[in-house]
DNA sequence: TTTTGGTTGACCAGAGTGGTCTATTGGTGG
DNA sequence: CCACCAATAGACCACTCTGGTCAACCAAAA
């Protein structure tokens, strides 16, 4: 990564406003059709000091690529605790930590998400690698370390964790369009994460082992 | 709706052709950035013709939702089986049928689920009643006439339809993502189709009541 | 031979593209 | 007070792409 030092040096608010321009920029249009254009008036901030802290839009392209990953496994991934061996339980408090995050980073999980749809032919080596040992770390951190023996016998418990994933996946998408627009800050949380609680205890009483059951 | 009667005494081929690629482009890129250029080169056609067809963009694109509402109603939701009770044995056929219709038409999910999201004050209030009766009617295809019984009592049976809803469009994304630039008709859907009932047996196993248990 | 419906792509004005550069600002050191 | 310099804005550049038009062409019918 080129030095960019004049962009670093920015205060932090500065940086946060760019960056998440861009991402917003290209998770929603893609690298060929995001806009410097829309970047900069978005940013607030005129167009030459764009190309000033980024020497073009590839450049730019390439550091919003390191700040995601970056921010995803020090910010969200590393949050996480391991130690817990119930699958449910872990996924509760990750969500937790996934809402608190979305709300400093609205745009980092899209723009990885598309990073992810892209064809990564064209990426660097470098970057290639980084980001799949992202995905790895994201997977184990979900799955790592999870005691089975809470689950039925009778049900095929990968296929459960995938189900459970699917839910959330879709619960959170429910989510997303229901506060389109609105800040994630302005919103009262806890009935939402009372309500993600019920479905998750719905998987507890149905995947789990329940007391009484002959083990 | 105009005219555009030229269009319709094309060759089935043709307005097929022209048609896809315009649900393409739409819901890929929106309206505005979606490009008529773009349009007629995957269609295979002059630049002309698509204006001898259609006034201009914007018609092409309340024809496009006519057709797609039509689509899904008259190629889709009449094909599933309303009258089966057991709400996952529904779902099962209906993603049959769901395969089918993708294969023939595999841009109008998508169209449609952009129009969803897109701000449809801009659309006529005819065309937005007729996108609202669409929804209504997805909506009691897959639940209309369900029996409740069939779900264990210590289950919340309307979010355990969410659950399962929820579940297999993550399932069908991953599909979609899996098989992504294959032609769908070249797939062989039996492996699929098996691995998708083992994951609805497992919601069977776990939400329904089990045969010996109190009622 | 003339007419007619279908078809093409060159072409248009205007908007938008990534990127450059000049002019200006405000602060700092001498 | 001057000289310097980093930071900043936005007018501007050549170029591409935009939705849409239109003259020319073609095959078949009359």
């Amino acid at each position: 990564m080129v030095i960019t030092k004049s962009f670093n040096n920015l205060d932090a608010d500065k940086q946060k406003r760019i960056l998440n321009a861009a991402l917003k920029e290209f998770s929603e249009n893609g690298y060929d059709k995001a806009s410097t254009n829309r970047i900069v008036k978005e940013a607030g901030i005129g167009k030459g000091m764009l190309f000033y802290y980024f020497k073009n839009k590839e450049e730019l392209y390439y550091y919003l690529i390191n700040y995601a990953v970056d921010m995803m496994t020090n910010e969200y991934f590393s949050l996480i605790d391991m130690k817990e061996p119930d699958f449910i339980e872990r996924l509760k408090k990750s969500v937790q930590v996934k809402i608190a995050f979305y709300a400093d980073n609205p745009h980092v999980n899209n723009f990885l998400g598309a990073l992810f749809l892209t064809d990564k032919l064209e990426l660097s080596a470098d970057l290639e690698t980084r980001f799949e040992e992202m995905q790895r770390l994201g997977f184990s951190i979900l799955y790592a370390d999870i005691d089975h023996s809470l689950f039925r016998e009778d049900i095929d418990v990968d296929k459960a964790f995938q189900l459970i994933r699917w839910s959330i996946e879709g619960y959170q998408n429910e989510l997303i369009n229901k506060f389109k627009g609105q800040k994630v800050t302005s919103i009262d949380m806890d009935p939402v994460l009372e309500e993600f609680d019920e479905y998750l205890n719905i998987f507890k009483t149905s995947f789990y082992k329940q007391e009484g059951d002959t083990q």
